[in-house]
DNA sequence: TACTACGTTTAGTAATTACTAAACACACAT
DNA sequence: ATGTGTGTTTAGTAATTACTAAACGTAGTA
């Protein structure tokens, strides 16, 4: 019993799919960067369209968040009006990345919000156990907010995730 | 112009909610928290419905999750058939207990199917450019898994995200 | 036993999101 | 200019997800 190279492809990029819409992502999204990624060269949209069963319409929307994101290239050959598509083999730059575009955008806008709250807490202080205890809280969650944003500006400086780099922090994280 | 209490708590909530959709949660789990965060006293199924305006039946559907993930905590007083429920404080120690929630289930049966696609091109070996081509691809995916494993391990290990632990790992991503 | 006060489950609905099909806009060739 | 081959946008539909309302189960109380 043996397997074709397009039915393994296939389950691959299937199980990208579900990866995919495990990180909230449109699982659709996950089967062109699979399809891509196994392709060891550009593809158009039009035979993106072929291996992945969508439409022009849904993978010219999905390719360009992808691009957005750092996740596949857009590149052109000359004298030949097609776009063409490549994954970026790199997962970590492709991780990078995204934190990148996530920085700013929603997630930002949200914990800024718990910034305002810090502040509005400030502004209207009556000193009472309540106000102390909700300072505290809203205190407490910034702080981990930039603990967590130090970090990510850390790994988005870090050059690769390589096993040295990943080594390293294990016996820090000992 | 000063804000009551009730109204930043309430931009407070807000805020949790969208932080909440963010991460692919649904935004009434964020509200449920944030309440539930802000508040000194551990709160009955029917007083977080006063706080949020949701029904008893999503909230007992939606606080289960949350505890599962260790978010919240269940508790019961003596002689008072309610259950009362209260917002885990500490972040971190919340942020690992998802993290070992998600190492199960579906993220990791995806992750499964790369190494599942691993062995079915070696038990059907072709050697020609294009199998060698997209085994190395299937492999590079799975290295990163790998690396990202062992880090969500270490981090499920270490105690706290305290300015010590932040510190060190940021001298090292030098 | 039946009643009460609670949490849970379920069946249906509203809201959101992913996608399709087809119109559109643009660049290039003739 | 006109036509042809592109990618994009849009308007509508399908599928999914979050939620409601109400029935249900259960444990404790009389």
């Amino acid at each position: 019993m043996s397997q074709s190279l397009t039915t393994i492809k296939k389950d691959f990029t299937e199980g990208l799919s579900q990866i995919s819409r495990f990180w909230g992502f449109p699982k659709g999204m996950g089967a062109i960067f699979g399809v891509l990624y196994l392709s060891s060269t550009p593809l158009s949209l039009d035979e993106i369209v072929e291996e992945t069963g969508l439409t022009k319409g849904a993978i010219s929307t999905e390719i360009r968040a992808l691009a957005r994101m750092g996740l596949v290239h857009r590149s052109s050959k000359l004298g030949d009006r097609k776009d063409y598509y490549e994954a970026e083999p790199d997962f970590y730059a492709a991780i990078r990345s995204i934190l990148k575009e996530r920085q700013n955008s929603e997630f930002d806008r949200a914990v800024r919000s718990v910034k305002n709250t810090l502040e509005a807490l400030e502004n209207n202080w009556v000193e009472n156990e309540e106000w102390n205890f909700v300072y505290e809280r809203v205190q407490a969650l910034q702080d981990f907010f930039d603990a967590l944003d130090s970090l990510t500006k850390a790994v988005v400086r870090l050059e690769s995730l390589g096993v040295t780099n990943v080594t390293k922090i294990l016996s820090i994280l000992k």
